[in-house]
RNA sequence: GGACCGGUAGCUCAGUUGGAUAGAGCAGCUGCCUUCUAAGCAGCAGGUCAUUGGUUCGAAUCCAAUCCGGUUCACCA
């Protein structure tokens, strides 16, 4: 059991003792002593006060002496500063917690609680290779799964592949009109950028075809008799539904229309270029690691929910519009008017989403339904499970939007039609090379193979980007700097890896034995293992938030505090064989959780660096 | 205009149901390798917690108003 519960629950049956009063353990204070006060957690007298009719140096000390007394094993001495009381624990309390724990593989995982959990995540268009924010995407959606597994849940990882519509029609137009059958093989360029390279192509010729249909709209404004700036505002304003009159756009728009009717060499085209991307895809996946148990295609999901707008009519959670559409009102909930169904009857975007959440629930029954999307889409999810809800679907409780921040440069958003653009395999090539150079310049590798050489450059390379992407809090957004995430100091999963390394380095010398370890800690020993009693508390904390930036913090605090220790203490060089025993066993354990803290945000550490 | 999110050191970020003198990293400055990995450690310096008012033993944290930035409010997805 974790210690500050075990204080909780100590204090409470004190109180009870002394002062007849019941008090929830979980409503009392404690928290670890802050590094200037004497002891190792406090408790927070104030809000205890009142009920208790004690002045706060009374309390304490009353109370002091009765945990003391009371918990000869737990408590080893305490001492009160106005309304705190700083309670000592006792070398042999650490000792034992360590004999038990540090060889613990499972260490800080939470046993299975029957629970069953869906993340959905990644979700890439088709028609473009993948850029810097679904990474950011990718590492929050797999790591939140990976800590939900450590908190005693069955995951389910899943995927959409938005695999149809306008977009993919793009590409596949200006293919067919630019690429001389170019294929990634023919080309030798990965099939997502191949593809990604012929929705840019269209753009250009889109906006090549559109520079005369908008002079001469303009010409026609002006003469017309509006002013300039009211010229300007309507070309802007009408900029979507002038495009529909390039012939490139016109083209894209019939080829949508031949694809829903199956016309068999559009929907063969379609298929041979989404397989493009897939490869291309998977390669990346393959590289950071990302994986999915359930992968949903649009194609197959975009007519669900047809029925569930009859059901909804019905139910009269939906009505319609004397032109047909169906809507939903949500004003009294806070929100707009939202319709579900077009005039002519075609399901829209949430209208989707509302059958694709009852097929989820349908195919694995989960408890919660996660899905990662970035924080631009928070409306459309209060709306799904505002509707879900109403419709009485089940699940709809479970349902819950994991909302993150856009990734920004220091130059501002990233825009495709400015190229500043991040892609995906460029930024993870990149911090690999940099990996490799920093590597050499060290010059600690000697005797590494090549291929250990190559998993090493890969391993601080993809770790350092997951860490960068993974150490904010999801819900922000954050701006990201090249200069800094190719940075190995400081708050950087190469520190951390490196402390692993160091720890590893100690363990090619001598192993511990799980012999004696004395009966007495220094203060940075036991602040050590009071840093790694934590972990179980904070994977915890880490599920409830759905936030691995608590972990990443975490790990980072635990390898500068082992550093520090490391610094400060000789391992090999104890002042007895206890005491070395005793290092070794706080190194095994350090290192395993720092190891496993960082398997939970998918960054591998190795041995030598 | 409505809704939601954010504003903490020069920069990037932490800050647990309100708790002691608001913390890290980077950048800057000063020291420390004959030692288990110096990709490290120790130290110095750096703050009107956007602003104003309120709640109370106590507010970066809760409430209200204001200012600034972002997202969204499509018969797009």
């Amino acid at each position: 059991m974790a210690i500050v519960p075990v204080i909780q629950s100590a204090v409470s049956a004190q109180i009870n003792k002394l002062y007849q009063v019941d008090l929830d353990p979980s409503s009392i204070t404690v928290s670890e002593t802050k590094p200037e006060f004497e002891g190792d957690y406090t408790v927070v007298l104030f809000a205890l006060l009142k009920t208790l009719k004690k002045k706060p140096e009374e309390l304490g000390n009353e109370l002091g002496q009765a945990l003391v007394a009371g918990n000869a094993t737990l408590f080893s001495g305490f001492n009160v500063i106005k309304g705190f009381l700083n309670l000592a624990v006792s070398d042999s309390f650490w000792l034992q917690f360590l004999k038990e724990q540090y060889n613990d593989p499972q260490y800080g995982r939470h046993p299975r609680n029957g629970k069953r959990v869906m993340v959905e995540y990644a979700s890439p268009n088709t028609n473009k290779p993948l850029h810097l924010g679904h990474l950011r995407n990718i590492f929050l959606g797999w790591s939140v799964a990976e800590i939900y597994k450590a908190n005693g849940y069955e995951v389910v990882k899943t995927c959409i592949a938005n695999d149809r519509g306008i977009h993919i029609c793009k590409s596949m137009i200006a293919w067919q009109l630019f690429a001389n059958g170019a294929t990634p093989e023919s080309t030798g360029i990965k099939g997502d950028h191949l593809v990604g390279d012929y929705y840019v192509k269209f753009g250009e010729e889109l906006k090549k075809q559109m520079a005369p249909i908008i002079e001469k709209k303009q010409a026609e404004l002006l003469e017309s008799g509006k002013t300039p700036e009211e010229t300007a505002k309507y070309l802007h304003d009408k900029k979507e539904e002038l495009e529909k009159e390039a012939p490139i756009m016109k083209a894209a728009q019939q080829m949508l229309i031949d694809w829903e009717a199956g016309k068999p060499d559009v929907v063969e085209l379609w298929r041979t270029m989404n397989g493009w991307v897939y490869k291309g895809f998977d390669e990346t996946y393959k590289r950071i690691g990302a994986n999915f148990d359930k992968v949903y295609y649009e194609s197959e999901t975009y007519l669900l929910g047809k029925e569930l707008v009859e059901e909804g009519l019905r139910k009269k959670v939906f009505f319609l519009k004397d032109d047909g559409s169906a809507w939903v009102d949500l004003t009294k909930d806070g929100l707009d008017e939202k319709i579900v169904r077009r005039r002519d009857g075609t399901a829209v975007y949430i209208t989707q989403d509302i059958g694709l959440a009852e097929v989820k629930k349908n195919e694995f029954n989960c408890d919660l339904s996660i899905y990662v999307v970035g924080d631009e889409q928070n409306y459309h999810f209060k709306v799904l499970k505002l509707i879900c809800q109403k419709l009485g679907l089940e699940g709809a409780d479970g349902i819950f939007h994991l909302s993150y921040g856009m990734v920004e440069l220091p130059t501002g958003r990233m825009k495709t039609r400015e190229g500043t653009v991040v892609d995906a395999d460029d930024i993870l090539d990149e911090m690999i090379r940099e990996s490799e150079l920093k590597t050499k310049e060290q010059g600690k590798t000697e005797g590494l193979s090549e291929e250990e050489l190559k998993n090493l450059y890969e391993i601080i390379g993809t770790g350092g980007l997951k860490f960068f992407l993974v150490r904010v809090d999801p819900k922000k957004r954050m701006i990201f700097n090249p200069e800094e995430s190719i940075e190995l100091h400081g708050f950087t999963a190469t520190f951390v890896q490196y402390t692993y390394a160091r720890s590893q380095s100690v363990f090619r010398k001598e192993l511990y034995t799980g012999g004696e370890i004395g009966a007495e800690l220094l203060p940075l020993e036991k602040q050590l293992i009071i840093t790694l009693e934590r972990y179980a508390d904070i994977i915890k904390q880490a599920g409830d938030e759905m936030n691995p930036s608590v972990i990443a913090g975490y790990v980072f605090e635990v390898a500068k505090l082992y550093n520090t220790f490391y610094n400060e203490h000789s391992i090999l060089k104890a002042e007895s064989p206890v005491k070395k025993e005793l290092r070794l066993q706080i190194n095994q354990m350090t290192a395993h959780v720092i190891k496993s803290g960082m398997a939970l945000l998918g960054i591998r550490v190795p041995d030598r660096m």
